[in-house]
DNA sequence: CCACAAGAATGAACGACGTTCAATAATAAA
DNA sequence: TTTATTATTGAACGTCGTTCATTCTTGTGG
């Protein structure tokens, strides 16, 4: 039976992805240890070896199903205008990232050696996620063309999640949940209003 | 001599200090060890910890020094409005991250354990850079309390520094210099714009 | 049902790392 | 010069990710 093979190894793959994603939202990323996912999946410590290539890509899969997740929450919110739905994306970004903040926060943590080449299905996704605030922008900035469009794409993500992740990763200053919402409401409006369109 | 023996420890500080700062600058952050460093300083591996707590206080010294530098760098910058300044202040921000892209990278890319609180000195320096810009802001946003002011500085300077981040370190879409000042100008005129004062 | 080849799982061993500390060397005091 | 104090040293330690010879399991042909 090849199905019974390949149906245990997907398995394993599956069961090291849901211990290790479990890790990192109860410890966080620089918590994580080869050996205590082997130990708390029931497998050999080499096992996970012979399901991932290393560390690095067992944490970019869990990394890539967080923005997969994000995306699927992102992606069906809708608004009366562009802006308004520029507006509610964010907002739900900003519930994902406080809901699973541990999660969030292992997608910049996460350093790939700068020698080795993102993986294919990881940029894809992250181009995907980028991708939904693409078709709003581009209603809000008519006259751009599409190639400055994707600069805009990042200048405007790039904007957004710095603003979060300093109001949230703050340990001085607390920001409030709905004081949080209101500031990059505000952000995405004046973005949208102010940049050239 | 007391003296004697508080020069011979200071010097070895700053040696580590410029060393451990070149290495970053040259290799990057996720390359530095703590081996190659005392080699390079000219003294043993147990030396280090004569003079640091540990490689993580040695880092922050050297992130602490480079925010200084940013400090120095962007202090000085003037504007004929406080929009016009906020703006040069963003330009000048942008050019001391392409000037020294690793040691710019090592600000964020250090993460220091959960558990460990930040130094009052790092903290006190990086409040200092972003008061930079709280004098200009408030003129922007004159109506705005002096606490609600610290949030509202906070939500800006993470905004430009969140899209020079991805704009700089994204590996897929290159923005050229020009064109990064072009978008951050923009980016901090419709901040300043759009956000009620 | 058995023997056997192919593949998967194992965990001891490896090298690299940050950190420690008993031993040594250097320095100031007597 | 002798002695007590302090600074420096680098071997050793514990932990980590990773590898690989060995063992066990599984699917197949007689």
């Amino acid at each position: 039976m090849r199905n019974n093979r390949e149906e245990r190894r997907e398995g394993l793959r599956e069961r090291l992805l849901a211990v290790t994603t479990a890790r990192i939202e109860s410890q966080g990323l620089s918590q994580l240890k080869a050996r205590d996912i082997t130990a708390e999946a029931g497998c050999a410590l080499g096992a996970l070896y012979t399901a991932f290539g290393d560390m690095d890509e067992l944490v970019m899969r869990v990394n890539t199903a967080t923005l997969i997740r994000m995306r699927e929450l992102i992606a069906p919110v809708k608004g009366e205008t562009p802006v308004a739905r520029l507006q509610a994306q964010a907002r739900a970004y900003i519930a994902f990232a406080m809901e699973h903040p541990r999660l969030w926060a292992a997608l910049f943590e996460f350093q790939l050696s700068p020698e080795r080449a993102l993986p294919d299905w990881m940029q894809a996704e992250q181009e995907a996620l980028m991708g939904l605030i693409a078709g709003p922008l581009a209603q809000v900035f008519p006259a751009l063309p599409p190639e400055d469009l994707l600069i805009r794409v990042r200048i405007f993500f790039g904007a957004v999640q710095g603003a979060v992740q300093l109001a949230l990763q703050d340990r001085f200053i607390a920001v409030p949940r709905a004081r949080l919402d209101a500031e990059i409401t505000a952000l995405v409006e004046a973005l949208c209003r102010g940049f050239a369109s």
